[in-house]
DNA sequence: GTCAATTAATTCATTCAATGAATTAATTGA
DNA sequence: TCAATTAATTCATTGAATGAATTAATTGAC
């Protein structure tokens, strides 16, 4: 039996209550604190002491006015201070990538580098770690509170390390996490790519929300659903929930290497579109796509409106609505947030899902489920992860107010 | 965009405390002060206080003694006052059934009535709202603080009525949860029925635990599942998640009346069993099921050891672990409960299914998934129901306060 | 038997987070 | 210019958990 939950005392209260407030702050970027309080329901004047606090901590800087229709205008309060940062990176199969974000979620890649297959681990990971510190060092006139990592395939959290990375053997042997903690001296976070994705979406994305189910599918070699319940992401006990790629939509379909059969990931993932759209081509040797069947050539076929690349894509949307039919059935979620590779061939495949879902649910269901793309100018995974990273280190405000204490010290010890 | 959570005050924090240790106290039947604190982390001055009131409002009793190793022996403490009831409604497809339970959970069935299909839904409202009056009536010396109702069938919170109720023609739009409301003086809940047995594992059942992921398969004539994320249940946007009947493992299977595809309820529900049975029957004519082909003969074949009946359990019971992969696979629970009626089918068939579902998943996933049988002795579900009934009274302690306080008043009121 | 050690439960003054009520501040519109 | 309205602050008050001391009950060593 797993252990039970905690009671509450007044230390956690004020704790739990600042958290909600920075919650709020990252969702609704700028606030006055008339509106922080009758969103969280707390009284103004807690509000007040709560943000005096922030500033103190330089937790969050005042910043415009926000007009009303009458009476006094109200002070707009931001997360966006210019002190705190957070280092994000993303490992993927063919590169990893570092950005640098503030508090509110802003930032971009700083560094990207391509990953070779056979370099192996431990020398890859030593390219990553030097990336890293050179980030954090460039960094130097902020704090940079944590490092996150986004990691594919299935990660098993309790183990802190990759369960299976069919692409990089080896690695799933590495601690990813304890080495990274060891090597920085702040706090590191490991997460699974989709999750990353889908923390990006709820709280970055379009389709944001405060309560209910979002489903971020990472369609690309292959699928991932990241699990966003009630702002929380739902890992399951190992942290391998979401697989949908592994779902069966054929009980007598092809052997997968994880073991079960007809995988949604065999039908629809882009190996799958480029291995039908490869095989497609054998009846037409003049096809212009033979001489280049990548990915970015495939969609740019089809927005050319290539008929047969189109038919391809089409059959791979249909295939990603069936399975997620399944999953609209088992989860009932408010959203479902396509994006990763897969996501590129747009409106095409976005109507087939649609419609794919549309003919197969019940038309209550179908009514309240919104069904969309990803739509981030930058890579929403490595903004997720940074996300994350943002989340776990402010649901202790103390901390920040234990840093805060620290610097001032030293400014004082100079000062002396 | 939907609301945003709350703050926290104190009077939450009284009461989200009271809350936890009645919660430990609903799942460790008896329990000592000191063991009240270190569970929950609180003082043991905290749990003094808040028993006393407990004691107070006859919402705990005060039960015997619990010895330790060393030093000053316990007493335990235990919510089974004689005082407080509540009732549970079971509405299935060709009965209903009424039972009374005690804040602990314990109580039995008191009613069970077969419904008829014809004879419409409002006569069949009438007798059940009769039959849970007479309980109440019957109850009249304790205190009933609500009831609850387990409701078959994909059953839409929000409308508060059930959406699709294929063998109930017209209850579909009864608005039944207002209308109890109305006749009863109590609260009303509804819930869906694999809702209910879930919730009565997850407190009642030998695989309780804190926290985790619980899914409960209801298989019976449709196959749906109660999913219990850390005590609470999972219900999706309209509270119709877990309708894993309508997830298909064969894209190009039959049509079914959901709109989907080879949905995994038709090739492992009680009504598949019994039509591959039966087809199986053609082929020997002088099977003694022929003259029964009943499920309950089915099933003591299946125990007789009857080859072509074992076999035909097997096959179901491999369908249904082949679609528990793809359930494993999405939400990587903790542990798997099957109940309803295919589980009378026993350890032929939870062995075809556990031999499934390790055949098909990550061995690192199956070491750490438990799948067992339920083992109620009563209906899981109206058991259940009852459970959903005391938690959701239960969740704000501060109106047994009130009702404790009328009940003074009154009886003062007779001695002046 | 007795007494130290140990664990359980209670008592009551203390702490501190949110709060209520009053106040100050800023803005619109008549 | 002033009433009405909304925003934000100030400071004494409330009440929840708590700390420290105390009472209570039990074991085991001597």
């Amino acid at each position: 039996m797993k252990a039970a939950k905690k009671g509450i005392n007044l230390e956690d209260v004020q704790e739990l209550n600042r958290a909600l407030v920075i919650r709020l702050l990252r969702k609704n970027r700028l606030c006055s604190r008339a509106k922080l309080a009758s969103m969280t329901g707390l009284k103004q004047s807690t509000i007040t002491n709560i943000i005096n606090d922030f500033l103190e901590w330089n937790l969050v800087t005042e910043k415009g006015i926000i007009e009303g229709q009458k009476g006094r205008r109200s002070i707009g309060i931001s997360l966006d201070s210019e002190l705190y940062k957070v280092v994000g990176v993303r490992l993927a199969r063919k590169y990893f990538s570092v950005g640098l974000f503030d508090l509110s979620g802003a930032g971009t890649t700083v560094i990207q580098e391509p990953l070779d297959a056979v370099e192996g681990p431990s020398r890859a990971f030593r390219r990553i770690r030097d990336a890293v510190e050179g980030v954090v060092a460039r960094a130097s006139r902020n704090r940079v509170l944590g490092v996150g990592m986004a990691v594919p395939g299935p990660f098993f959290r309790t183990e802190g390390k990759i369960g299976l990375m069919t692409e990089f053997p080896g690695w799933d042997h590495v601690a990813l996490e304890q080495e990274l903690r060891a090597t920085l001296r702040v706090p590191v976070f490991l997460e699974h790519d989709a999750n990353a994705g889908a923390l990006a979406e709820w709280w970055l994305g379009p389709h944001s929300q405060e309560t209910g189910t979002m489903i971020y599918v990472a369609a690309g070699q292959g699928i991932g659903a990241g699990i966003v319940i009630d702002g929380k992401l739902f890992r399951g006990t190992l942290g391998v929930a979401g697989e949908i790629g592994h779902m069966s939509i054929e009980y007598d379909g092809p052997r997968c290497e994880c073991g079960h059969n007809g995988c949604l990931e065999h039908y629809c993932s882009t190996i799958a579109l480029q291995r039908e759209v490869k095989k497609a081509l054998v009846a037409h040797p003049e096809h212009p796509l033979n001489e280049d069947h990548t990915l970015p050539a495939i969609f740019r076929s089809a927005a050319a409106a290539d008929p047969l690349v189109m038919e391809e894509v089409r059959k791979a949307a249909w295939y990603l609505g069936f399975g997620l039919v399944n999953v609209v059935n088992t989860f009932n979620p408010d959203v479902i947030v396509i994006g990763d590779d897969l996501a590129e061939a747009g409106p095409l495949l976005l109507e087939t899902v649609k419609e794919t879902i549309q003919s197969h649910v019940l038309p209550g269901i179908f009514r309240n489920l919104k069904i969309e793309l990803s739509a981030f100018p930058h890579d929403p995974v490595l903004i997720g992860v940074g996300t994350l990273v943002v989340e776990k280190v402010l649901q202790h405000p103390a901390t920040i107010a234990t840093l805060a204490a620290t610097d001032d010290q030293r400014a004082r010890a100079q000062e002396g």
